[in-house]
DNA sequence: GTTTCGCATCTTTTT
DNA sequence: GATGCGAAAC
């Protein structure tokens, strides 16, 4: 009968048929980790259990979308009851269901980064806060961090870490920010990402009995993808909904420790260490057979995660013995790079039979996309970039989303401002200002404060103000009972948007009115069809407000296109989870990837290291990598480097083509033939034959400097190793030490004391 | 009150 | 190279 289960190997099996007690799955890329997740959900409902009774929490919509279809393919029409989705989907659904309990509105509002960051910088201009030190973005991690962790503004005032970091970094206030942050969500009836997390931890922790308990009781079996991934806080609400009483503690957990690149974001990988100390029951079961990729791939892949430190013991191994080898493309510029990747592209093309959506182009940054779109359109190569600018943070798009926020949630404030004076309708930025100072005197929402007596405006503005509060009013009053679609529609109406976005006739103009129509489109599809725009199905909850609420917390790669045969362009980290037979690896440089931020974090170079891991584990059959050595970057051409990654790899793994400039035949192989010096030979000497020497002659000009100019950050030049960036200085002010990586040095970095040594600053 | 222009600033990854 | 912000022109 239950056949899908001949389809795994014994290990998969295994796993997916112990059904009860605490499960941890470690799974190598390419292992079949889904179909482990899938197959076992599908065996759950097959042996009894209510598919209601499941719950499946990921990452990412797309994945929860694919996990349902694969569920859908064993089991029919039952995946539907099964609750999967993202971590933010399903505690919004909870929240919105339980909002009264901790006194917000079901119709609360959710802050993208973007509404995040504009209220973070209201509120520094409104402290008198330095912006420059008090970065709107930096503050904005920093608050995000504190969630992540449990920390209330008042705990985090306690925390006398984050203090001291804090009072270093010159921001001694952060706290206060962070208090007003909280304060003004509240007010505008809004929760932020971490809100919904943070929040439902707090609905479950204050409401133990009518609620918590409610939902340990549904959810008899639980299911968490990309378990590396998750943060404090989001392993604390499981362990609130992991039921104690005597029964089994069924939850089910699939990660790989080396495929954890989330952690600037707060994932931490103690979450897969602790398991086993919070549930002593768990049993461990280990995928590591590569059914993806072939062994030039996976044999590199584990030569580089094998420099990483801390990581669970598992060995990845494929049987995929074919000889093909890994491409690196040496190029000049990242014009040429772009433009050798799709020439390869079209010669895979044709001489492999690779549809185009077997082939995909990774990057560190997404900035990086521009380049390979030129190149790729030249070729008439259909493509699609994810990431980067999404739809729903294109300004047409807003400015209408912002317009139905109001109507649903009336105190939204970062709403509020964005079209209070757009389309202008003579409320200037001194009025809102008025407004605003009034507001937080006493403490009310824009919206409250409004009415207020003693708000003194000319009388031109009082009547622009209450025209527009009459209009939301209006709309408010319809939010209930009317359809989303009409109601949405008349919004667009009314607002005068519609009319603002017409008058425009150039091809942006009309592509934005476009993409306004399509907003108002999916809202028709929505109260159809309850579809929401990851094709989600969203429960019966067909209001505008529910609408609201699963938009915030999609992106790109979640909405659908009717063109399929593309090449993806992404990033590396939007590539978790995905498969191609061609995979392009590019910009392998240094401080590039890694990217220069790493350096500042500690194991910072760890998680870029796990992040090559994953793009590199991406290709099933071909996979290229490519530098350049010169790049466009922050608006200008910088020089570069290749990633200090590249010579983790055994030479054996490469084949090479192509070599700097033009010479085709020449010297294109000469620096790749020798082992170590695959890939550190130093590009400023483009020398033919020979090797540059390991110890360049001092230069006449050679300065030292005194050890106490010398700081973290500085670029330094030293008589033996060459030039270096100064990593971290520590140690006492007599016996400084200072932590150097030298770029063209076989160690990764050198722990220097000033004293002795000689450097230059540069 | 509104628009436009120039300046500055910051560019890692995302639900 | 893109975007936001402030000042000056309209």
């Amino acid at each position: 009968m239950a056949h899908f289960l001949d389809e795994l190997n014994d290990v998969q099996r295994a796993a997916v048929t112990t059904t009860e007690g605490p499960i941890l799955v470690i799974a190598g890329p390419g292992s079949g980790k889904t179909r482990v997740l899938t197959y076992r959900i599908a065996h759950l409902i097959e042996k009894g259990a209510a598919p209601w009774e499941i719950l499946a929490l990921t990452f990412t919509n797309k994945s929860a979308r694919e996990m349902k279809e694969r569920i859908a393919g064993v089991v029919g029409n039952r995946a539907e009851s099964v609750w999967a989705g993202t971590f933010h989907a399903i505690f919004a659904r909870i929240l919105r269901a339980e909002a009264s309990k901790i006194g917000y509105s079901a119709n609360f509002t959710v802050y993208d980064t973007d509404d995040t960051t504009s209220l973070i910088r209201t509120l520094i201009k409104e402290k008198n806060l330095d912006p420059n030190t008090y970065n709107a973005a930096t503050i904005r991690t920093r608050i995000s961090l504190a969630k992540s962790n449990l920390l209330s503004p008042t705990a985090y005032r306690g925390n006398v870490e984050l203090q001291q970091q804090d009072l270093a970094a010159q921001r001694p206030y952060l706290a206060d920010v962070y208090e007003a942050y909280v304060q003004r969500c509240r007010r505008a009836g809004a929760m932020d990402f971490d809100d919904l997390l943070f929040q439902l931890y707090r609905l479950f922790r204050e409401n133990p009995d009518n609620v918590l308990d409610k939902y340990r009781k549904k959810f008899r079996y639980l299911h968490v993808d990309e378990f590396q991934d998750t943060n404090f806080l989001q392993y604390a609400i499981l362990r609130q909904l992991v039921r104690y009483d005597g029964s089994a503690e069924n939850i089910f957990a699939v990660g790989d420790d080396a495929q954890s690149i989330y952690a600037f974001r707060g994932a931490t990988i103690d979450n897969i260490l602790d398991f086993e100390k919070d549930y002593p029951r768990l049993q461990t079961f280990k995928l590591e057979q590569n059914y993806r990729s072939t062994h030039h791939i996976v044999s590199a892949a584990n030569e580089v995660i094998s420099n990483n430190r801390r990581q669970l013991n598992k060995t990845i191994w494929t049987d995929k013995n074919e000889s093909r080898r890994i491409k690196l493309l040496k190029c000049l510029t990242d014009d040429e790079e772009a433009r050798k990747v799709a020439d390869l592209i079209l010669e895979q093309k044709h001489r492999y039979h690779l549809p185009n959506s077997e082939i995909a182009i990774l990057y560190r940054t997404n900035a990086q996309s521009r380049k390979f779109e030129e190149q790729l359109r030249r070729h008439n190569l259909s493509y699609k970039i994810f990431g980067g600018l999404s739809f729903y943070q294109r300004k047409e798009v807003k400015d209408l989303v912002a317009y139905l926020r109001l109507s649903v949630n009336p105190h939204d404030e970062e709403a509020f401002r964005r079209v209070i004076n757009y389309p202008a309708r003579g409320l200037s930025s001194a009025t809102v200002d008025k407004l605003g100072q009034l507001a937080v005197e006493r403490g009310l929402s824009l919206w409250d404060a409004m009415l207020l007596p003693e708000l003194a405006l000319s009388d031109r503005a009082r009547k622009a103000l209450g025209a527009f509060r009459k209009m939301v009013d209006a709309w408010s009053a319809r939010a209930r009972q009317d359809s989303a679609y009409k109601l949405a529609s008349d919004i667009y109406r009314q607002s005068g948007l519609q009319e603002a976005l017409k008058a425009d006739t150039t091809t942006e103009g009309i592509s934005r009115q476009q993409n306004a129509q399509s907003v108002l489109d999916g809202i028709s599809e929505f109260s159809d069809t309850g579809l929401d725009a990851a094709g989600a199905i969203a429960g019966d909850d067909r209001t505008l407000a529910a609408y609201l609420q699963t938009i915030t917390l999609l992106t790109d790669s979640d909405t659908t296109s009717d063109e399929r045969d593309y090449i993806t362009l992404m990033s590396a980290h939007a590539a978790k989870g995905l498969e191609f037979r061609s995979v392009f690896v590019t910009g392998m440089e240094d401080n590039l990837f890694p990217s220069y931020m790493a350096r500042e974090e500690p194991n910072g170079l760890d998680e870029e290291r796990r992040l090559f891991y994953v793009a590199i584990t991406r290709a099933k059959e071909h996979l290229t990598i490519s530098f350049a050595k010169t790049r466009y970057r922050f608006g200008q051409i910088r020089e570069s480097k290749p990633s200090g990654f590249l010579s983790e790899i055994q030479i054996a793994h490469f084949e090479a083509v192509g070599g700097i400039g033009a010479g085709r035949n020449t010297a294109a192989t000469d620096t790749y033939d020798q082992p170590r010096a695959a890939v550190s030979g130093n590009f400023t000497t483009p020398t033919r034959r020979n090797q540059t020497p390991k110890t360049a002659p001092p230069p006449p000009n050679f300065q030292p400097a005194p050890p106490d100019k010398i700081v973290a950050g500085s670029k330094v030049l030293h008589l033996k190793f060459g030039e270096g960036l100064v990593i971290a200085i520590e140690g006492p002010r007599d016996g400084k030490v200072a932590t150097i990586q030298f770029y063209n040095d076989e160690l990764p970095e050198r722990r220097i004391v000033l004293k002795f040594a000689k450097l230059q600053i540069l």
